[in-house]
DNA sequence: TTTCTATTTAGAAATTTTTCTAAATAGATA
DNA sequence: TATCTATTTAGAAAAATTTCTAAATAGAAA
């Protein structure tokens, strides 16, 4: 995860504006692409780049029961 | 000239560090090239990419003949 | 001016990146 | 569990970028 890593993630102006629509909310893959005119798969590489760069996190909502306590 | 430009300029490690280069003195082409392992053309592509994103600029040392005056 | 050296340009080859399709996997819902 | 939807992976195609060679141009020096 250098620096050139880092910039090369950045130069991507796809990846630049996904990292703008995840900046105020969390989005699933399917909801990014809305914002494109590409195929998931396309989106699934970008996201790919952009976590193998340590720009973006993955939180993961499994199928939780939430339970009083 | 806009920012999507100047940073795919930047994104070339080699255009980096002709930057780098650059930053406290003065070197023709072929200097610069003589830091890397390519021909001269190539280091010219690069020089005119740095130039395009108005990242470089050219000083002209003609043949000038200094007076006083 | 003529010649020598440096740089740029044109066009092709090589490499890298982006994108797609099809298939596989993962996750959610009935 | 079985099925439906979402996401990822694999591999190929398309597009963009980097690099080279050869030729042209520009600049400097004799």
């Amino acid at each position: 995860m250098g620096f050139p890593e880092t910039f090369k993630a950045l130069s991507d102006p796809v990846r630049r504006e996904i990292l703008i629509l995840l900046k105020d909310k969390k989005l699933s893959a399917g909801d990014i692409g809305k914002h494109f005119d590409m195929t998931g798969a396309t989106i699934s590489y970008h996201l790919s780049q952009l976590k193998k760069a340590g720009l973006l996190f993955e939180t993961k909502y499994k199928n939780l029961h939430l339970l009083r306590n």
